[in-house]
DNA sequence: AACATTGGCTAAAACGATTTAGCACGATTT
DNA sequence: AAATCGTGCTAAATCGTTTTAGCCAATGTT
């Protein structure tokens, strides 16, 4: 557990360092080593559990074998479980990962992109803020390998794993439709980031293609940071005495459960006075009362594909960018009620 | 974004490398150089955005500025907020965290170490599997700087951060009986982990506080990895006939979450028939009909007492060892009815 | 006038690897 | 006998810093 040098190895067996690299990095044969010097060199470097020095390496050779990851926050499961696989992928191909929370925060995500950079990180994966399209556009130009995952920019072409956040609340309209709702509600954040735009788009579009009404005011739009003070007058406005909605979807998992506690603090029997669906899975869904019915992310895969693309990317150093959309699943529990 | 080196600083200026260096570095007025020389240096690097090669500066110095984390899995939330906290806080100190899940394996949280201290990193903060007893004697040998999280080895002395699971669980026995409570069970895991092993002390210990009988048919313990399908077989020793338990203690979140849902299906209805408290906090716990009552870890407080310890002991490269047990807190909810 | 001090820098070595170019020797070819 | 080739290695340069030792000119001291 000590530290040997490839100086200290060439010393000891009399052979110049240069031979030891070369045998150390398989390049022996090439080379033209004989047999018997190579084998003496990989025994003792083994005994002496030689590790060449990472920092000397990475400066000559201007590789890190590191990728870097940015999110918004690793404290939501989400994130966790995508940058867990993510690690998990890139150790299988000899990459340490080092990732960094931006707080959703442009400015701290910024600086995270350029610290990483000075830490010569090979390539980068972020689920970013939104905020913050001038670094993207600045990577993109220095053609620096990166794979936008979850949070991506309409507006600039890169490559990106995201969900198809349309496809999964028109399921969840499908659903409580065949449930019979007849007045729907979508309570969503103000929105400033395309993955929270493209549920309303898909919201709006599962009304129409059940031929019923867009009717703004069953649609609110909370504040990420205020949530919590805002959520009773959101249901307000949806539970108007002869306007009331009898269905909401939520289109968050931390929309869901503020709006839980909300109903039931006004003694809402879920589904016979409403009906509910989560956009996003949260653990405890399935041992509320009732349990609830969720539009689930294929978190794990995008974690997975993620790392594919940056990955080819950094193999063929090609300018071709890859964009995934991949498909969400659905879990009926008993918040909609039955099909009818 | 693009690389100047401190040679084409120099040059441009006509100046030294160390000069640069020495400038950069903040040394210049203890070497005497110039305001001047000096305002000119900054300001030309701040132009070109000269960042010093992290490589050469490892090399040279030895120092890579880079603290390990290694912890059981990433994706389970108590982990994830304990290392968004010491990400947070090590960067305050201009610290990178590098991290990887262990998997609970002491095999591969011995190679986790291993490749950490190849990557040079400057210490470690370890939530170990406690099965890898031999790396932990290893680190104290060499004097590598290390602080153990959560999990310890009783046996061997070492930095660390726990929390106080005897007091814990005590807590909740003491809540149960105030609650009426006669009959406590406890439903654990089986004993690998010191922290498990507490939690059972502290059960014990809860009982004889209150003058209660110990009864070894009231605690079971479950495999970790196979505890949703003995949860059943478990739930029927405790609730037999004649002795049946009128209480609960759950000694992990994801035991209590896989117990309610086999209560549930034997149609018991917390806390009438049934009482129950669980070890270790878990969101949606207050979302449950009735709300859990729960004993709550210091999550965030552990990262930041680990990131403490440790930048103490790189400062002061002592051999003194801190040892420090954090109070858990204690939130009651209606899952043991009232206090009586 | 000889010497010491201060100010303002720089030369050179070092960190530990990789890479390029090429040497020395014997064997083979012409 | 000279030229060529193959074998098995090594010398030296290089990556970008930091650090140690010390140079040179100007000024101050005796």
């Amino acid at each position: 557990m000590k530290k040997a040098s490839i100086k200290d190895i060439a010393k000891h067996l009399n052979v110049s360092v240069p031979t030891v690299s070369l045998v150390m990095n398989g390049r022996g044969d090439e080379k033209r080593i004989s047999k018997e010097t190579q084998e003496r060199i990989l025994k003792y470097a083994q005994e002496q559990n030689y590790k060449p020095n990472i920092f000397a390496k990475g400066l000559k050779k201007g590789r890190s074998e590191m990728l870097g990851v940015i999110i918004p926050n690793i404290s939501d499961v989400f994130y966790a479980r995508i940058v867990s696989r993510i690690e998990k992928d890139a150790a299988k191909h000899g990459y340490t990962v080092i990732f960094s929370s931006s707080q959703e925060s442009g400015k701290k995500e910024s600086e995270l992109i350029r610290s990483m950079f000075d830490r010569q990180v090979e390539g980068l994966i972020i689920a970013s803020s939104q905020k913050n399209a001038d670094d993207i556009l600045a990577l993109k130009k220095i053609n620096f390998p990166f794979v936008l995952v979850d949070r991506h920019y309409p507006d600039i072409e890169t490559d990106y794993v995201i969900v198809d956040n349309i496809g999964g609340v028109k399921s969840a309209v499908n659903h409580l439709v065949k449930c019979g709702a007849q007045r729907i509600g979508f309570i969503s954040l103000k929105p400033e980031l395309d993955a929270i735009k493209n549920r309303f788009l898909g919201y709006q579009q599962g009304l129409e293609d059940n031929e019923m009404e867009y009717i703004s005011e069953y649609v609110q739009e909370l504040k990420s940071d205020t949530f919590e003070e805002e959520m009773s007058d959101a249901l307000d406005c949806l539970l108007q005495k002869h306007t009331a909605v009898d269905a909401i979807i939520f289109s968050t998992h931390y929309l869901t459960t503020c709006g839980i506690r909300e109903l039931r603090s006004r003694n809402l029997i879920i589904p016979n006075d409403i009906k509910i669906v989560s956009f996003d899975q949260f653990k405890a869904f399935d041992l509320l009362e009732p349990p609830i019915t969720v539009v689930t992310q294929p978190v794990l895969d995008m974690g997975d594909r993620a790392v594919d693309i940056l990955l080819e990317k950094l193999r063929l150093k090609d300018k071709v960018t890859r964009q995934e959309v991949l498909n969400t699943g659905f879990i009926v529990r008993k918040s909609c009620g039955e099909i009818k």
